[in-house]
DNA sequence: CGATAATTTGATTTTTCTCAAGACGCGTGG
DNA sequence: CCACGCGTCTTGAGAAAAATCAAATTATCG
């Protein structure tokens, strides 16, 4: 246990790499299903990927956005639950569970890091649990500052790979709050909108300010 | 891996209990703080306990309610996320995070059991998730079925420890909203207020309509 | 029994949703 | 290369849900 600051990156799971399969996925697809049996979890090699859940009248709720290097499909229990999808075309690796298991016994290191993918799932839950009580603008902001922390490329430029529908229902919103309340940033200058999928961000301290979250800098 | 249905009750932590200290707390007072190292993890004897946390502008979030025989602060990472307080006078077990650890590294029970506490613990913040897009009274309706579920007395009827304002900030939804919902399924003769505290299930069914997710019977 | 906190109820405002229409972007076929 | 069509995104107007502000009622505890 103690482990928090884990990156967890490309070469922390690599040894998960040699037991598992390489499968490409076209966009929109399902990886797995709600309810199917967890024999599996998955590693995002290139793309994006989603999980989702639907209640009787239709609403969707996302659980989480996937990208490049980061596991999915990795739950306790026998079933997952939610379903997953790709969101753009999709290259993941599938990794038998009973493998990687069995694995982990021989070797600490595997033990280790799916342990610290596990923990980084709970708090990424936990995160979402007080997003989704923020108003509109707080959690847009939120969503934005955590999308351009993952993205490994510029620092302020965030490429996203989902529809803004996907963004509301990560974030419990409707698609036209998403864009008025990202229309309003840029006309406060805090963002720019380059074009409807790659944002700039001009002024991160407004997002930071706007994020409302107490724990930023008490983090690390 | 691969358990659900583990009941995880009394009997199923007996073995913790012998490396526990018991401790008694009065009402309205904090177990551990948020950003506390977790050292400790504890068991619920008698009374309730909720985790909670929040933002800079004293908006509150709960992440849960704990009732007797139940585990709190099962948390990955080396700090609590959230802080716990107790709700009424309650005794709970504190145990060792590290004698645990021991422990079930002899034992694999324990180890067992560990782990389908923190399988729960995850599909409990899950299922949160999920509540907080519904609207009021389905969030409301969904409280008092797990309340039930939970309650270990009588079939139907709720004994709820905390104020309208902790149900409130863990359904997140304001004390008003609380009541006016609470008022308006007791006039649908779903419910009935005994006392404010008491509440008894006249309709389960019309509850289980209004609560909206998915899953009910596919659950089990 | 009285004081204080908790809960309920009411009136109004704010926020977000819903419904609707227009703008934009992108790929395909002419 | 351009035009069309379709899906996506944005913007607007009105409606609905929940929050806020305020007051009245009820419960709790000494």
């Amino acid at each position: 246990l103690r482990l928090r600051n884990d990156r967890t990156g490309p070469t922390a799971t690599a040894q998960l790499d040699f037991i598992g399969t390489v499968m490409r996925y076209p966009p929109n697809v399902e990886v797995y299903g709600e309810g199917e049996p967890t024999d599996y979890f998955y590693k995002v090699l290139s793309g994006a990927v989603r999980t989702s859940k639907f209640l009787h009248d239709g609403r969707r709720q996302i659980g989480g956005f996937y990208l490049r290097d980061e596991l999915f499909g990795l739950d306790f229990g026998d079933q997952h639950p939610f379903s997953a999808e790709t969101i753009t075309e999709t290259k993941v690796l599938v990794i038998k569970r009973s493998s990687a298991i069995s694995l982990s016994a021989r070797n600490p290191e595997v033990a280790h890091q799916l342990f610290a993918m596990t923990a980084r799932e709970l708090q990424r839950m936990q995160d979402h649990v007080v997003l989704l009580i923020k108003s509109a603008q707080e959690r847009v902001a939120t969503f934005l500052l955590e999308m351009a922390d993952r993205n490994p490329t510029q620092e302020e430029v965030i490429e996203l790979p989902m529809l803004r529908q996907d963004i509301a229902d990560y974030l419990g919103l409707t698609v036209e709050t998403i864009s008025r309340t990202l229309s309003m940033l840029e006309a406060s200058g805090a963002i720019k909108l380059a074009t409807s999928r790659r944002i700039v961000l001009r002024d991160r301290s407004a997002l930071v300010q706007l994020n409302g979250s107490e724990d930023h800098e008490s983090r690390h």
